[in-house]
DNA sequence: GGGGAACCGGACCGACCCGTCCGCTTCAGG
DNA sequence: CCTGAAGCGGACGGGTCGGTCCGGTTCCCC
């Protein structure tokens, strides 16, 4: 399987587009969304006409970068769906989330904002899991009534946002605890 | 009293003053705290040289801007001091600060980052005010411990960025609500 | 190991933007 | 009204950044 769809990369090229996605997922969660291409080229060790060949545009870039993000949650919350304690599944998807927004706090803005198919498809797909995830919860009586993914992925995005000017560092983990509070029934 | 500091302006140079004012809250509010000043001045119906002889540096505009927001806020909190039931005082200072920041979703950003004086001396003296009336619903047995007034507006401020990208117009009311009442005891 | 394609990287272009400067305009007091 | 000072605004400089391009290099296959 697979998916070859374009010819197989030389081997120096497919080395440096794995160091230029590692290195712009970095650099964007370290910088932020406007990190300039420049900045990636440099962590990457490559020149910076190296990343336009691989991604036509910089929002191109970040939408790969996001994807990849996004697919990891996906995995993490289908594997949920297998836990048979609905409210406790839940819980820990909320703690997830955070943890993926703690490692890259621009990760919410990022989704949120970019338009590229690549990324609205990516969320899509998220959606869908995570509402099965809240609906198994809502019916098991761990959660309030009118919450969707989206409110969810927001308020979690939001804490882990808050957090961020923070003075300790291990504020955020309070901050989440105070959603995870107000999202009870 | 008043604070005749500086010579009075000009009729002309204080109406291009105040329209300033005017058209960079509304600009930083709509385009985020990176409106060029060409934006602004464009808005206020100036030439961008008119607004960097009265603010040095964009930094300064931002500052003065914020200052203004924060002085509102803290008029009203101090107002919200007199109000007998503490619980509801905070309730209500709750509501004024996302209603704020409803007008002006980058403003929680905008006073944790910038460093200017101006800002930072209106930030502190806000939330010697925000700190008098928590410990008061906290004694009044209204709120958790262990909150200060820089967790609070990092949970509100958070709140309303959470539902600026929401679809429904009024979910910054439901995602505040999450807050509050992950906020009591 | 040799040839050709794939690939690299930095020079380059245009757009944008902050902040300065100076010739011209407008105000206000006498 | 007249004059000088205050104010104005657009041209300009310096810098950054996204995206293009091409001469030279590196890899892969035969």
């Amino acid at each position: 399987m697979g998916s070859p769809e374009t010819t197989a990369l030389r081997a120096d090229a497919q080395r440096n587009l794995d160091r230029i996605l590692a290195a712009a997922a970095d650099a964007f969660a370290e910088l932020g969304p406007d990190v300039s291409i420049d900045e990636i080229a440099r962590r990457a060790g490559v020149g910076h006409g190296t990343v336009f060949r691989r991604f036509p545009t910089k929002d191109a870039l970040r939408a790969a970068v996001l994807r990849r993000r996004l697919d990891e949650l996906l995995e993490r919350s289908r594997a949920l769906l297998a836990e048979p304690d609905a409210g406790a599944a839940f819980e820990e998807l909320i703690w997830v989330a955070a943890e993926s927004c703690r490692r890259d706090r621009f990760l919410f803005e990022g989704v949120e904002t970019c338009a590229e198919l690549e990324v609205t498809e990516g969320k899509q797909e998220l959606h869908e899991t995570v509402d099965r995830l809240i609906r198994r919860a809502r019916r098991a009586g761990a959660v309030r009534a009118g919450l969707d993914a989206r409110d969810v992925g927001a308020l979690v995005g939001a804490a882990i946002q808050a957090a961020a000017h923070a003075e300790r560092d291990e504020d955020w983990r309070r901050y989440v605890q105070v959603v995870l509070v107000g999202l009870r029934p």
